[in-house]
DNA sequence: CTGTTAGCGCTTTCAT
DNA sequence: ATGAAAGCGCTAACAG
């Protein structure tokens, strides 16, 4: 990055640790105005105010209130977020916990989560773990601290017995605060979970498949403590299974789960004298690492090789050749989970699952034709 | 979205109003272990348990500095945030305001500040605005009540001088109050500005796209209301011409920032008889959605119609033919306005300007060999 | 329906 | 260096 600023060449020392790092604040600053201040000016009780301005169970008469907001809009008033939430126990914040947000995934669902926290007045902060699941304990704590009112925690789980347990202890702590979680994922510890169908949508993506005539099938699969890639490597197989056909073990490479996974999962694949058949890539930033692997190897794709992916990431839809994939609602899961989290906790947990949808297009011929499916 | 649930079938209604929708509160919660807590258990006063957990310039004697360390672990102590805040004044929250955290240009930057923001103990919360400007002005307004201690703006500004007034008039608001605000885009109002060269950019690109053989250019321009489109077109003519070659008025289409636009207006293009020549989309997603359409009527791609976007938006590095664009250092634009957070205000507002690096790929052919560029 | 008042949990002078 | 005490701004009993 080429750049010139005007001053202050040398950045703060970043020290990552102690008291957080409040940016420079200003020398003099106005002092806000307060609810005594509108209460004053409007010449009612702070109680009065408070009711009008900041809304409450109670009413107050149509002329006090109207004078109340009036002095308040006149004054420049502002509720003191801090200042509320003490005194009402919890603020109003969603604590939204993601691998990674420049990751179409969870940024598409991101959006669903901040567009349906922000229609409630809830206001949404976000954490990332670099897919670093002790990281997500660690945020769910320290929103536990910041008398958050509620938590998503969005990612895939490892399975590893301790990681998942120090999770479940601060949801667990988390809620006995007071607040709501919801997992997005599978179902992994007793908490409301928005349950998203891996399994079964990859099984209904290989069975469809086999219907196209694919018939020699390769997996891109993930890392494979990952639960997530895990399910869609377990549902297709079981999917081409059903349907008459086999995964060969040989032809199953783990990878990242990233565009770099699955171009390097793809090569190593080539290398080992993969050269015709169909190629399922658990996501659809691998499958397209994987075509352009295909394409520098100079593979006809989609006839010699066809590629499948699963998500369906709205950015990804115009590669070339269209992306066959299972599409699932990312943003709606994101509200999902924010409606979940707006219902009072059930005695036991909650589950919403979601089912992705089999999306057939040209990345995988149809075989029975000869012609691209869709 | 197929979904079964295990309960509630009715969702909470939406009232869009009032009293913010704080989630469901558990019934009975577990009191919260307080620093009176702590201290007790250490056996000192509230005073020292403060300053020996949650830092402070004042030095706690060792021992008992330990002592408190020990009783709040084993307490399990988590600072109250907002009682914090409140005490403090100021929160430590940055607040993030973009207009869609779905588009991969805003959450690679979302990315950058959350990155910058955690290493330094900092909270993200992000704010969306659907492009709506006013609603900017809005959540700086919101920000000022939370006292978020800083808030990043991203987006284009409109130029359009009441909804500009109003954004500087929150953003001096909100420095009033204490709080430091940087906006990333186009220098509009005086406050310490992450200014992406935009206009530098495209013309760079126009140089290069000459000197590649190409002359005959249109631009789908995104929407004429926006800052950031109109530098990259007025930073496209300057380019060309001043390389010798010119944009035709009839071949600038204006159409929405978004691939649907993009398609859009390349179609408008093709059918007003443009059907030889280097299209230049001002953003990466435009450009993708011309792609479609130049593929979608048999349009030679790039051999009769070359294109180059605007941004290297990392999902699109795999689209076929690979897209010449400017590459902007998105993740690294966010990690400069918490830098700038970071520092105290200056007198005048400072600026950090970001240029673009042309990157030349196969969708814009070199026309003086005949061989794709790069 | 309005007003008075007691905190919420923490930081921070101000003594000691 | 430690402790006691005064708020920060607001909400929610509790009276009137």
């Amino acid at each position: 990055m080429t750049e010139t600023r005007t001053a202050a060449p040398g950045d703060a020392a970043d020290d990552p640790s102690a008291p957080p790092a409040t940016p420079a604040s200003r020398t003099e600053r106005a002092a806000a105005v307060t609810l005594s201040d509108v209460a004053r000016a409007a010449g009612v009780s702070l109680a009065t105010a408070s009711r009008a301005v900041n809304g409450s169970a109670r009413k107050v008469r149509p002329d006090l209130h109207d004078r109340v907001l009036a002095a308040a809009a006149s004054l420049g008033y502002s509720a003191n977020g801090p200042a509320q939430a003490m005194a009402r126990g919890r603020t109003s914040v969603v604590g939204l916990v993601v691998h990674d947000i420049a990751d179409p995934y969870f940024s598409t669902m991101a959006a669903g989560v901040v567009r349906a926290a922000e229609e409630r007045g809830l206001v949404v902060t976000i954490g990332t773990t670099g897919r670093d699941p002790v990281k997500e304990a660690q945020h769910v704590a320290a929103l536990r601290g910041q008398r958050a009112s509620a938590v998503v925690v969005v990612g895939s789980r490892t399975g590893e017995a301790p990681v998942q347990a120090r999770l479940a202890e601060e949801v667990a702590a988390f809620e006995a605060a007071g607040g709501r979680a919801v997992l997005v994922s599978q179902e992994s510890i007793p908490v409301d979970t928005v349950v998203l169908q891996n399994e079964r949508g990859a099984g209904d993506l290989a069975r469809a498949l086999v219907g196209l005539g694919h018939r020699r099938f390769a997996v891109l699969a993930g890392p494979p403590g990952l639960l997530t890639a895990r399910d869609r490597l377990a549902g297709f197989r079981a999917g081409a299974s059903a349907a008459g056909a086999q995964v060969q073990d040989e032809l199953v490479v783990h990878g990242d789960f990233t565009r770099d996974g699955g171009h390097a999962a793809m090569l190593s694949l080539l290398d080992a004298g993969f050269a015709r058949g169909c190629v399922f890539a658990v996501n659809d930033v691998m499958a397209v690492g994987a075509m352009a692997a295909l394409r520098e190897r100079g593979v006809d794709l989609p006839g010699a090789v066809a590629v499948a992916g699963f998500d369906d990431i709205s950015t990804l839809r115009d590669v070339t050749p269209a992306l066959t994939t299972v599409r699932l609602p990312l943003q709606g899961i994101g509200e999902q989970a924010v409606h979940l989290l707006l219902q009072e906790r059930a005695a036991s947990p909650r589950t919403v699952h979601v089912d992705g949808e089999v999306v057939l297009r040209a990345s995988t011929p149809d075989l029975t034709t000869g012609r691209p499916s869709s």
